[in-house]
DNA sequence: ATATCTAGTGGACAGTGTCCACATTGTTAT
DNA sequence: ATAACAATGTGGACACTGTCCACTAGATAT
């Protein structure tokens, strides 16, 4: 985790992380098969830290569940803080999503410990409230993640990564109100 | 090239490389001052290609310019060109957003050879036709690229990588029709 | 014809992931 | 209590990578 912070997916490397801990390189096979699975352990923390900052960001906003101002404001609370996350920890943001081939995402399942099940269950939580349309609830988790997330991958490590500060706070304002376009 | 496409950035590996070529690895230093140069001029070249594709996109869309439903269109297939190619060229689209820290991104500037210079085209075309309100268009650009490339990105090597392709049509589409419900 | 410039060669080094055989424990079974 | 065992760590090795250095053959320019 130190390493991925740090630096991203491609800096966790297996015999520096054996250096940290201060055995020998070899010891790293008796817990791991290879690197890429020291990575994919590596991956889900990082996933699962997300997850726990988006859930702090919810938890945050005050108000009872069902009333229809704490439920947009939680929605937005959890752009916001995928976004923070994004712009504060780009190293472990990106290892997040760096999960190997051959390894499985635990970050499908709609858990409540994975940015797709928090984002769920505030889209519910719209619907119950009366903001949401039902009927434009199903299946709209994708393109709201998919903004939001494309939003930060293309001003952290993407092309918009030299953008001004001033901009930036207007790009992610304007991806906020073009998810609320989207819901209305 | 050939490497990015077969297995993305990391496989863009300099001494494989000039084993293709056909010469030692220390010719490589007489064209490129590392791995990184080499590899970000890699990700230009896969941007380019992207942007290509984008604009055949559009050319197959017939219909006088101007006129609303072909500007309609043609915003279309500006979207499932983009993301036509990230599923059918998953390592060079990974390389296209792969430079290197210090190295310039040439897909910033507004040029008709990059992704967001022919998106911003066609963006100021639907205005031209009197689609998009004038008032609307400024900086939408950055909400519909995130939309579409953070699609691009979770259903390729994301935690939607393992979608069955039905639910990835469900999914595209729905991106899609979203970007049309921010634009009214 | 001589000097300079360009692209390539050969050899080396540190750093990486990974394999093998071996040593040291602490736990369990008899 | 002793013997078998599983867990963890060690030491040495290998192929592969990016990169540095000194050197060379051919083209070009003066």
């Amino acid at each position: 985790m130190e390493l991925a912070r740090a630096g991203g997916p491609d800096a966790v490397v297996l015999r520096e992380a054996t250096r940290i801990v201060g055995v020998v390189p070899n010891a790293a096979y008796r817990h791991f098969a290879d690197r890429d699975e020291l990575l994919a352990e590596v991956c889900t923390a990082a996933m699962h830290e997300l997850a726990d900052r988006m859930a702090a960001g919810i938890a945050r906003v005050r108000g009872k569940r069902g009333n229809p101002a704490a439920a947009q404001r939680r929605l937005g609370a959890i752009g916001a803080a995928y976004l923070e996350f994004a712009r504060a920890e780009p190293g472990l943001f990106a290892t997040a999503f760096a999960v190997p081939r051959q390894h499985e995402y635990a970050a499908r399942d709609t858990t409540d410990r994975t940015p797709l099940g928090l984002l769920c269950a505030a889209l519910d939580e719209l619907v119950e409230a009366g903001v949401l349309d039902p009927q434009r609830r199903e299946g709209i988790e994708y393109p709201i993640w998919s903004l939001v997330h494309g939003t930060a991958v293309l001003t952290g490590r993407g092309p918009l990564r030299d953008a001004s500060d001033a901009e930036l706070r207007r790009i992610e304002a304007r991806t906020l109100t073009f998810i609320a376009a989207g819901l209305a």
